[in-house]
DNA sequence: GTCGTCC
DNA sequence: TCATCTGTCTCAAGACGAC
DNA sequence: TGAGACCGATGAG
């Protein structure tokens, strides 16, 4: 879910930190991109958005990931914009209760797609299919091996993609961190870009300023507005939040003043469990960085797993291979 | 610009 | 009366190329 | 899954 309204909020409050920003100014640049979100984007869009059909190998591998991040490279490749992909790791326990949401979500659009497919009502079965849709280990395995095989450099993070995105970023490794999720600000990433056909590029440090806020009172903020990792205070939303944070300076004082204001404590309601200090800790951690893998391209390779493993068409796969070759002479 | 196709 | 928050609904979510 | 539009409820001034 990343920062719930987030994006809103910054669009009436702090417009300044976001700009529009054409991929043809990313030439040089590089980014850590959340590789999960991409995927799974290929992946409905690919699927579902325009045709009613999965797009998979004859043995039903599915296929629509390894389309996106074909055309995904090229994009790049052409720009001259080198991409880290980010593959998250083991979800820390905070998450939990997320997840388990998540995957109830997903079960019962599982059901209702049955249900929809049953009934032959062809709009239900693509939105509850587009919605209990999800990437297993075998469609991972084989975005790493594609990965690989274009040449492309990847990396497992312990945990979240998003924190370490953030880091490398931080750390000065890439010069933005790529997600859809808003996530990656409160992980402090110096600059966030989002979207795919039409990019935003979003500064911290404007987005820190415009708003009067330290990092880690930005922190606080996210956690007010809701995060995959605390629940949220009820009668709090975007503006109270603000207000709240800039007047009591940070998360202790204001959970004080609720507690100690009787008009306070009677209009805002803090949930039993609200562990924000363990989301204060998770977004403020220091990464562990993992060694990167880096390949170059391998068009035998490609064309044995694309052509002959997926049913790729061997006219396509040369043709790619050869404006690959073009854009990243070996 | 819209729409069909990609496997 | 206005601002704010909450809940519910709906839609779209990639990239390329032919036309 | 998220973002926008819309709606009703609530509370402050």
């Amino acid at each position: 879910m990343g920062i719930k309204n987030l994006m809103k909020f910054l669009t009436s409050k702090a417009p300044d930190c976001i700009t529009p920003i054409e991929i043809q100014n990313l030439n040089g640049k590089t980014i850590a991109k959340d590789a999960y979100i991409s995927l799974y984007q290929f992946l409905i869009a690919t699927n579902f958005s325009k045709s009613n059909k999965t797009l998979s190998d004859p043995q039903g591998n599915p296929t629509a990931h390894l389309i996106g991040i074909l055309n995904n490279t090229l994009t790049y490749a052409k720009n001259n914009i080198q991409v880290i992909w980010i593959f998250d790791g083991i979800a820390p326990n905070i998450k939990q209760g997320t997840l388990d949401k998540r995957n109830e979500s997903r079960q019962k659009n599982y059901e209702m797609m049955q249900n929809a497919v049953k009934e032959d009502d062809v709009k239900n079965i693509n939105k509850h299919a587009a919605r209990s849709l999800y990437l297993t280990e075998e469609s991972i395995r084989d975005a790493k091996m594609l990965l690989k095989y274009l040449g492309q450099r990847w990396v497992d993070a312990d945990n979240e993609a998003e924190a370490l995105c953030a880091q490398m970023c931080k750390s000065g490794v890439v010069d933005y961190a790529w997600s859809e999720d808003m996530d990656s600000l409160a992980f402090g990433a110096p600059k966030m870009l989002r979207g795919n056909k039409s990019l935003t590029e979003i500064s911290l440090e404007k987005v820190l300023s415009s708003l009067q806020l330290t990092h880690n009172q930005f922190i606080d903020l996210c956690i007010l507005l809701g995060c995959d990792y605390c629940p949220t205070i009820k009668g709090v939303g975007q503006v109270t939040a603000h207000e709240l944070i800039l007047k009591y300076k940070n998360l202790d004082s204001i959970l004080e003043a609720l507690s100690s204001n009787p008009t306070l404590n009677k209009k805002y309601t803090v949930p039993n469990e609200f562990p924000y200090k363990l989301a204060q800790d998770f977004f403020s951690q220091e990464i562990n960085q993992n060694p990167i893998n880096k390949f170059v391209v391998s068009p035998k390779d490609l064309e044995d797993f694309l052509v002959l493993q997926r049913a790729f068409s061997q006219a396509k796969v040369d043709k790619y291979i050869k404006s690959l070759l073009n854009y990243n002479p070996q």
